[in-house]
DNA sequence: CGGTGACTTGACCTCTGTCAAGAGAAGTGG
DNA sequence: CCACTTCTCTTGACAGAGGTCAAGTCACCG
């Protein structure tokens, strides 16, 4: 189950065996959560944190308006709340957006980590600052692009992180999320979404049926996305 | 010079005069940089690390059809890019907003620190892990708030952490962005950022002129932004 | 005194939100 | 097995937020 993890940090950098070992005695309880039940609760300060070992779920927050914004996706694989570590109090929530498989792991376990560990200390902190580098092209996507594009750019993004995971099939991959919560990914109203994902399949590049996306037309919406996987750092190297 | 660092740091936790003794020890050449001057390049791979020890700088990213998107605000006392550190290769820019002062690390020495100085390491880690944390903000705003909103969320957050820094005066704060560098931060257009600039202005919100900004009314500003600073980790506790 | 850059204002148009309604699939209980 | 609810997706009509184009003002500077 954990080997999804390790299947991730290796697309950054080699993980050892004895790294391999070290890892695997911190990782406690393993447990199942229900699509919509939260993972993290905003505002709480968690003595753990959770490694998603399969479904997908979201960082969010809830504006005072009652509306979500849905600030990352995540992926198997994915350490959600490593950042509860040191910022202590979650200053949003994580929700499973599909049945989950979740481990967690003690904070003190992981202080622990950065005194006799550093290389699996910075694999981590590395983690952390490619969930940065995805806000960022989020960001970039937001302000200066159409939402098309954005949307473009999101499927482009999503592929590539779960073929690095192994959950792409050919060109396609399970994505459970409906466009209502898409559209609280891209920040837009339901009613266009829909019809910016329509605008995507009228034009052949994808096809987005039965909770599962094909990509039709690989070159042409990363042109249209203006997508450069650069940010996600996916370069095996010393770090 | 390198004090405005210790501050910034202690914001979320105690350094020991043994830290402060061993990070005076790695840093390494002072600088100046003029205004919109690269202080690092995007796609670049450097060997070090930046302090801005005085001035403003962003990150930002270009777009195929030119335009640009500021993707952090940096304030003194920032470690403007201590993510190439691992990353590796910048996949964004770092410019100077302002006439700059910086200071530069090896990662060498960085990497030595991961070794030896845990706490420090984590010290550092958090400060990736809050440019995260306010990225997400950024990304809240731009998707489920007003333009005016966001704007006033931006000035909020400024505020706070400038004062965090000592870096206000009152109500009030240096700030030498001109509009058109805002409209970038907002992904708006210049036209939109001057309406929505004197919108704040009308019903007596802010001040700005001779690049000050000074906060008139900060209960209304900070309710109409939905402001609450939990985000910015700034809490002194064990980390 | 002319040039430059930043700010301001008006007119117009497009993108996106809101409201409303309907279709289709899936599950539920009698 | 069928009526009924519920959820998601879809479409149309209209309104408002924000973009684009164009022009003008103001301060500063060589």
């Amino acid at each position: 189950m954990i080997d999804i993890l390790f299947r991730s940090l290796e697309n950054h950098d080699i993980v050892s065996e004895a790294e391999r070992a070290q890892l695997r005695m911190i990782l406690d309880k393993e447990r199942n959560v229900e699509p919509d039940e939260d993972i993290v609760k905003q505002g709480s300060r968690p003595l753990f944190s959770t490694v998603l070992a399969s479904g997908f779920a979201a960082r969010y927050k809830l504006t005072v308006d009652g509306t979500r914004q849905i600030t990352a996706l995540h992926v198997p694989g994915d350490f959600v709340d490593l950042h509860a570590f040191l910022l202590k109090t979650m200053d949003h929530g994580i929700v499973a957006l599909s049945p989950c498989r979740i481990i967690t792991v003690d904070h003190a376990d992981l202080l622990t980590l950065t005194h006799s560990a550093p290389h699996l200390t910075r694999l981590f902190w590395l983690k952390t600052l490619v969930d940065g580098a995805v806000h960022r092209e989020w960001i970039v996507a937001m302000g200066r692009r159409s939402k098309r594009a954005h949307l473009a750019h999101i499927i482009c993004e999503l592929f590539v992180r779960l073929r690095a995971v192994g959950l792409t099939e050919g060109r396609s991959f399970y994505f459970p999320l409906s466009q209502g919560e898409m559209a609280d990914v891209l920040g837009l109203s339901l009613v266009h979404m829909n019809r910016t994902i329509q605008s995507l399949r009228r034009d052949g590049l994808i096809s987005w049926t039965n909770q599962t996306i094909e990509i039709l037309a690989w070159d042409e919406l990363a042109a249209i996305a203006d997508f450069d996987p650069t940010y996600l750092s996916f370069q095996v190297e010393p770090r």
